[in-house]
DNA sequence: CCAGTGACTTGCAATTTGAAAGTTACATGC
DNA sequence: GCATGTAACTTTCAAATTGCAAGTCACTGG
C-alpha cells in the first residue's frame, strides 16, 4: 500500500506498484498520448501534422507527451532540415510494440462504442 | 433485463472524434480506471477490495471510476446482501472484452518497464 | 450504549488541463 | 526594407480534476 522509491533509477520517480498495468497507465494513460502514438502510426511525424487532427490537441498538452514520450524512449526527435530548423518525430522499436496494443483497443472500440468508424485508421486517406 | 442502448446521441456527450481509440480513452483514459478493471479480471469484487491494491486509490476517485464503469456498461453492482447492504460489482461482457487490451498491456510493460512483474498478476495471490 | 465495518460523500488545497496569445527563427512577396 | 506567413513551440491564467483527510450512514456484535 505503500508508495515506494525505485532504488538504483531516477531520483524522483515514484513507483505506485511492480504491475505492469500500472506503470505503463503512468506512462500512456490519459486522454492525448495514445492519440499521438496513433498519429505516428498513421505515418505523420510532424508538430503541426499532430495539431491536425480531428481532436484537436491544445499546442501545450502536445509539446507536453511528445517531450514525456521522447523521454520513456517511445519516440525520438530529429531535425529533418536546418534553416529553420524543423523536426520529424518517430516510433522507436520500443514505442512500435505498442502496436498490438493499439490493434486491441480499436477492435474493442469498434465492437462497443457505436458511432465508431475504422476508416480514419486508413493509412492512405 | 439490462436496459437497451438508445440509437439517440446522448445529451452531454461530447465527441472528439469517430475513431475508437479516441472514443475508448474517454472512456478508459487515465491513470486508475483500468486498474480497478485488471482487480475484477483478478477477482476482486467489492469497494473495500479495490481499495486494498498497492496502488492506494482514493476514495472519491475509486467511487467516480466505478459509477462512469457503471454507466458506460463496462461493470454492473448488485447487492449481495442486505442489512446492511454490501454491493459486489462485476464485469459486463463489455468489460470481459477488455481482456485482450489488458493482456496486450501487461505484455509491452513487462517487456518495456523495467521492474514490473508478472507475478501480481496472478490471481491466487 | 459504544466501537467497528463497509461503502461511500464532502471539503478543500494542489495539480493538471486547455483556450488563447505570445515568441523565435527563418522564407517569401512586394 | 518591410509586411506577411509558417513551423514549432512557450507562456498565461481560469477552469476542471485529483487526492488527502475527515465525515456520514446503516447497520452488527459485544
Amino acid at each position: 500500500m505503500k508508495k515506494q522509491k525505485v532504488s538504483d533509477e531516477k531520483p524522483g520517480l515514484v513507483r505506485r506498484s511492480v504491475c505492469p498495468i500500472t506503470n505503463t497507465l503512468d506512462i500512456l494513460g490519459d486522454k492525448w498520448t495514445l492519440l499521438v502514438v496513433r498519429d505516428m502510426f498513421l505515418g505523420k511525424k510532424t508538430y503541426g501534422e499532430f495539431l491536425a487532427s480531428p481532436e484537436g490537441i491544445p499546442t501545450n498538452i502536445l509539446a507536453d507527451r511528445l517531450k514525456r514520450l521522447e523521454q520513456h524512449g517511445i519516440i525520438d526527435k530529429t531535425p529533418y532540415q536546418q534553416s529553420p530548423v524543423r523536426y520529424a518525430y518517430q516510433l522507436t522499436s520500443k514505442g512500435q510494440q505498442l502496436s498490438p496494443v493499439i490493434k486491441e483497443i480499436i477492435k474493442w472500440g469498434l465492437e462497443n462504442i457505436q458511432g465508431t468508424k475504422a476508416a480514419m485508421m486508413d493509412r492512405n486517406k
